[in-house]
RNA sequence: GCGAAGGUGGCGGAAUUGGCAGACGCACCAGACUUAGGAUCUGGCGCCGCGAGGCGUGGGGGUUCAAGUCCCCCCCUUCGCACCA
């Protein structure tokens, strides 16, 4: 042996085995069809600036499922990439006068230093940035065929709106009801926006869940609300408008409901006010209905009553965010206008309420104030009437407050309700939508919570919507030979819109159909479209002429998906419906995208704060910190290394630059090295838990490894029982399951050979992390933990082990 | 507000079908070795109490011979809520 190899110096070690791997080429991923493949996917990194620790446990538990598979023979492609746009690239070029595109390009070249220097076993062959054209150019394309296929359409959607900066806001951008810059009130405002048709794949999507028996239980519930398939009553309301002020009527916005897609130029005097209900067994007590402030009978009404108009007004205000809405005031004002109820004849007063959102449903609901909690406190806040309608045997209805069983649907009868008194639930439903459809007023119909996804942003750093408009044709889709439609890489945003609707040289050009001068789209698409497929490019990442091709047969779909449980409902559905999209086009024959699904649990650190002398919250990072324990080993207090006086001690949460308890991996690289950072993260915690920082875990890992290091021949003996995951080999009698065992004999008979060989060191490290992560994902019934040799004796308890 | 997942010692976490709560590990305490090894070994370690004993699985109620586990109500934390990624 050299003396390099006796001493641990894990920098070149690691530079040494990763200039090996360089030189062998030994990540690179070649289509096998004699081999079973492995295709182990972490969710692409937004390129902000650097790694964070989220990042390395991410890409730390999909590296040693990779090592542990190629191990035992399986073909494997472990491909990285970039999502590349994004708002906050927009962000950083207001703040330091740089391109997106630059700050970008930066961002990628450090980051994947980074990646590079933890030795992952990546094919980087296949790196793509989705800011890339011969990237982006298929989002286009793709965009293109849904459009044909009227998957993808426009109609309205409502955004906020910086009165101030005259521009389009991000939720995110908009705090307490204000833009994040100018401090204006931010408005609601309706604009033309691309939307995809998620709704047509609704059954689908919910159905396929079934499929998924490799994804976590929460992740197939949380999507199956998200989609949330209900069955209700689609029903009307005949109204007549007051004969006066017909005459110069506003211009109301298209309607959005399912079977309501004209757009009126005029509102008639009479029509119908659409509405959808669960609960159509209470529809004999509605006693009012409420609109969405941009409803056409709200806008028809505020034109001719000031004080309803400036409620709309005050309606228009504040975010578009739902979580916004659920939790504002109730607030709501009568239009004057009065419906008639399909079935009693009843004049029901018609009211805009500032919690009916027009872009879900019909913009309208009906009110059963007896039986809907929020109508309940609605019609009490108003002094409007209050009908009960639903008896439940034993329980004496009173207005003076809510009470769970009003809105009981198990044990409710209908009562006061003529002809369905007696009726329970499913049968006064049945009943009321016949009667509904008699009258031609009305169906029973399925409705979805899902609603289409709107693509359109008005930004710059992103993929361009590919449609021209023409003064004579209107939208024209750009014709395919002319795609990529690119993106200028050289502008800065100012936060006053989007550049592009500044930069004549994108503007300009010529219609596809008539030739004559037109101008471009200046929309961007969401980034979730760049997301939703990047998986599937991966395969033929280097193919100019085809979005797939013949490869994606070989490697999809994906058989482990690893990611943050944030991404659980939005990025997994919108992918999980591009796929089908793509397979109903011919392009791939899988439905579903994703075999298995890991949420990887969050990183933790301490957390110390101080109160300054005004007030406000001041932030230690804990290595600024000294900690007092008691006898007991508690943590009694801690205190400013830097003045000596105490600080507070808040806990554990998650790392974050406002709390000041982040790590950052690269200190910890170039401190202890890769291996001790993989090693520490794979050990502290199973994969999907929540793992909490610990400076003497990293030291104690980078002791154990120095060891291991030093030990030479003898560590496979010195060594062996201390990489036995939860001490599961310990249990006399225990019976292992095939998968584990194999694992363990793998793991033993390669670290009896494993002196001084540095890739058989790496190689040891990260199998027997990957036994910790198989005990998470084969989840081995009757696998105990293991005892510790001294209290073998107390295992008497009969149902203490097998 | 709605949907989802959680809450067990100082800490990470065990407890399989309702059957001795706290396995195993970390930290801590005492001792041994005896003197550089942040090693190893032995013992202790939920809380209160000198003790007998009492109390303990977020809080409150219930079912049961028996509840961390089942039922009802409430509280707290995390994730998502469609333009952050």
């Amino acid at each position: 042996p050299s003396p390099m190899q006796e001493k641990y110096h894990p920098a070149e070690i690691e530079r040494l085995a990763q200039q090996l791997w360089e030189s062998r080429a030994s990540f690179r991923a070649v289509e096998d069809p004699s081999r079973p493949k492995y295709y182990c996917l972490s969710m692409f990194p937004y390129p902000s600036g650097k790694l964070h620790m989220g990042h390395v446990r991410n890409y730390t538990i999909g590296d040693v499922l990779t090592r542990y598979h190629r191990m035992r023979g399986y073909n494997v492609l472990q491909p990285m990439g970039w999502d590349a746009f994004g708002l906050p690239a927009e962000n950083a070029a207001m703040a330091n006068g740089v391109p997106p595109a630059q700050w970008t390009y930066d961002n990628i070249a450090y980051m994947k230093k980074q990646l590079r220097s933890l030795g992952f076993a990546i094919d980087w062959e296949r790196e793509l940035a989705t800011c890339r054209p011969e990237y982006y150019k298929w989002n286009q394309w793709l965009f293109l065929r849904m459009l044909e296929r009227g998957l993808a359409y426009k109609r309205t959607g409502t955004v906020n709106w910086d009165p101030a900066d005259q521009t389009v806001l991000a939720n995110e951008q908009v705090i307490d009801g204000r833009g994040w810059r100018t401090g204006a009130l931010v408005e609601k405002r309706e604009i033309p926006m691309y939307y995809l048709a998620i709704t047509r794949y609704a059954e689908e999507l919910l159905a396929d869940l079934d499929q998924l028996p490799g994804w976590p239980e929460r992740v197939r519930t949380m999507q199956a609300n998200w989609i949330g398939k209900s069955y209700g009553v689609r029903f009307a309301f005949p109204y007549e408008l007051p004969a006066e002020g017909g005459a110069n009527l506003p211009s109301p916005p298209a309607g959005e409901g399912p079977g309501e897609r004209r757009r009126a130029e005029e509102l008639p005097r009479s029509g119908l006010l659409w509405v959808f209900t669960t609960r159509a067994d209470t529809i004999m007590g509605v006693t009012f209905c409420a609109v969405a402030a941009e409803h056409p009978l709200a806008t028809w009404a505020a034109a001719h009553d000031p004080a309803l108009a400036a409620f709309v007004d005050e309606c228009k205000r504040g975010s578009v965010m739902e979580a916004d809405i659920a939790t504002m005031e109730k607030k709501g004002m009568p239009t004057g206008i009065f419906v008639t109820h399909p079935l009693t004849g009843d004049k029901v007063e018609v009211w805009v309420g500032n919690y009916v959102l027009m872009g879900y449903g019909e913009g309208a609901v009906m009110a059963v104030p007896a039986h809907d909690e929020r109508d309940f406190h609605f019609a009490r806040q108003y002094g409007l009437p209050i009908r009960q309608v639903i008896h439940v045997p034993g329980q004496e209805f009173s207005l003076d407050a809510w009470q769970e069983w009003y809105a009981d649907k198990e044990n409710g009868v209908c009562v006061n309700s003529g002809r369905y008194d007696g009726l329970r639930y499913v049968e006064a439903v049945e009943a009321i939508a016949a009667d509904l459809k008699a009258r031609d007023l009305g169906d029973a119909q399925v409705q979805w919570r899902l609603r289409d996804w709107g693509v359109s942003r008005q930004r710059y750093w992103g993929c361009p919507i590919p449609i021209v408009h023409c003064e004579a044709c209107g939208d024209v889709p750009v014709p395919d030979e002319q795609l990529p439609v690119v993106l200028p890489e050289d502008l800065v945003p100012d936060g006053t819109g989007n550049p592009l609707a500044k930069r004549e040289a994108f503007l300009a050009c010529a219609c596809p159909k008539c030739g004559a001068p037109a101008r471009r789209e200046t929309d961007t698409m969401d980034t979730f479209v760049d997301s939703s497929w990047y998986y599937a490019r991966y395969c033929s990442p280097d193919n100019p002429d085809a979005m797939v091709d013949l490869r994606v047969e070989y490697w999809m779909p994906v058989d482990q998906y690893i990611g943050g449980i944030e991404h659980a409902i939005l990025h997994l559905l919108y992918s999980r419906f591009w796929s089908k999209v793509m397979r109903d086009l011919g392009l791939v024959s899988y439905d579903e995208p994703f075999t298995r699904l890991l949420t990887q649990g969050m990183v933790l650190n301490h957390i110390f704060s101080r109160r300054t002398e005004k007030g406000a919250l001041r932030y230690f990072a804990p290595d600024e910190v000294e900690l007092r324990y008691d006898g007991a080993g508690r943590v009694a207090g801690a205190s400013s290394r830097a003045d000596g006086a105490p600080v507070d001690y808040q806990g554990v949460g998650t790392m974050s630059k406002s709390k000041r308890n982040g790590v950052d991996p690269q200190r910890l690289i170039e401190e202890y090295g890769a291996d001790t950072a993989r090693f520490f993260m794979m050990f502290a915690s199973p994969p999907e838990q929540t793992l909490e920082w610990s400076d003497s875990g990293v030291d104690g890992s980078y002791r154990f490894l120095k060891r291991v290091w030093s030990y030479g021949a003898q560590f496979g003996r010195d060594i062996r029982p201390r990489l036995d995951p939860a001490g599961a080999a310990g249990t006399p009698g225990a019976a292992l399951p095939a998968e584990l065992a194999a694992a363990r004999r793998d793991i033993h008979a390669n670290l009896r050979q494993a002196n001084y060989d540095m890739q058989r060191l790496q190689f040891n490290t990260v199998a027997s992390a990957a036994m910790k992560i198989l005990n998470t994902l084969e989840r081995a019934p009757g696998v105990p933990a293991a005892p510790a040799k001294s209290s073998l004796g107390r295992m008497s308890r009969p149902n203490c082990a097998p």
